[in-house]
DNA sequence: TGGGGTAAAATTGTTGACAAAACTTGCATA
DNA sequence: TATGCAAGTTTTGTCAACAATTTTACCCCA
């Protein structure tokens, strides 16, 4: 038996954070504090400490009269975020490259990539995969703020995976596209890493956006 | 006369956010809602909300057992910082030497030097000037994403400035140092941008930790 | 018909009180 | 002396009520 040490906060917190990044709550969806607080069963002033960080990380937006409404992210703004994402691995994953034990980093790397081998994998464990191993080559430089302004964009990112669906993003979360990633962090060349990295998530970018409707 | 439409909870937030990077809250110190609440002359409630936005910021940092502090930065967590910040200049700086105005970008830029000029200028104003300046870099690329990241890194960086002092924190904050950055940019050349800039950093960095006690 | 004002409803802003948890302090005891 | 227990204090967690603001609905009148 494990116990629930969090805070109600907390957990308000995750909840919500998980309900918008799944798409339970609509992007552009206006939040209305007491009818949320009713269905999570806490009073507002608790809900409304657990909505700030996600004001923060860019999950929800403001209106500038109080009100908070689920973002909605227009097709120039995910290019956006992978811009920065790219900027934040790519240190990363120079740093990693740069150091005396790289094939001992990339082989945590891959062990991590072992669940994208399996063809059936739910598409939620995809992701989650995926990401996961991008998450890991931050951590793994032993950086805590350049994990952390990664984290700051991984609820985003997720957000708009699930979003645009299976078919369309499946394909690009394969263990071949994440190996070569690996691979070249263990060759030490900080060239090829950043151009390999670039590539990959360049092709995921295009993905998102070739035929997404623009607004 | 103009009134502040802000609400309490933003001037709350504005209002500690400046006692930490300005070192009248210390690294180290515990807030103690109540009494910081009475300090201001607002309620807990208010206050805690207040309160949520920093910690995601990292200006406070809790310690799992629900007591917020003021966060202390060890000469390890700096370098760190300026490497996470690096990467993100570099991007917005080779954005905005790729683009054909450049040249009319670099002139923007040079504007926001101007105060520079002034030997006699406060320390408070050319750390103003110094930031403001990096921040037009991520600013003028127009990502948001990437303006907004910059800027949670801002606060800690301002709160390292001040809390090394003048005297080794306004050698590097010099006119020439950054006008180096923006003839860079006109230039158009991506190589020469990412090194000046690097550079520039770097000089900054290696000042602050030279002779800064390790914990 | 449409512009404007006003009452009502809905929603957020703010507060003070109570509950729970964590941290002292002092004493009793092995 | 070290340990454990227990009362009391401090501090955070949570809640429900009240105030202020914004939005909506409706009616009046030119």
């Amino acid at each position: 038996m494990k116990f629930d040490k969090r805070t109600l906060r907390q957990r308000c917190s995750a909840h919500v954070r998980e309900a918008i990044i799944a798409g339970s709550l609509e992007p552009g969806a206006h939040i209305v504090e007491m009818r949320l607080a009713e269905e999570l069963n806490v009073s507002r002033g608790t809900l409304r400490e657990a909505l700030r960080p996600l004001e923060a990380e860019g999950l929800l937006v403001g209106d500038g009269k109080g009100h908070l409404s689920v973002r909605r992210m227009t097709a120039k703004e995910i290019a956006e975020v992978f811009q920065v994402r790219g900027a934040l691995e790519s240190l990363a994953a120079s740093l990693l490259a740069a150091r005396p034990d790289r094939e001992a980093v990339a082989a945590r790397l891959r062990d991590a990539l072992m669940p994208l081998k399996d063809e059936s994998l739910s598409f939620a464990a995809q992701i989650e995969a995926d990401l996961g191993f991008h998450e890991l080559i931050c951590r793994l430089t032993g950086n805590a703020t350049l994990t952390k302004s990664w984290r700051q964009l991984s609820g985003q990112i997720k957000m708009m995976i699930i979003a645009v669906g299976p078919a369309r993003a499946s394909a690009r979360m394969r263990y071949a596209d994440h190996a070569v990633i690996a691979d070249a962090i263990a060759s030490g060349d900080l060239d090829r890493v950043r151009e390999v990295l670039a590539g990959h998530l360049n092709e995921f970018s295009l993905r998102y956006l070739d035929d997404a409707p623009l607004d």
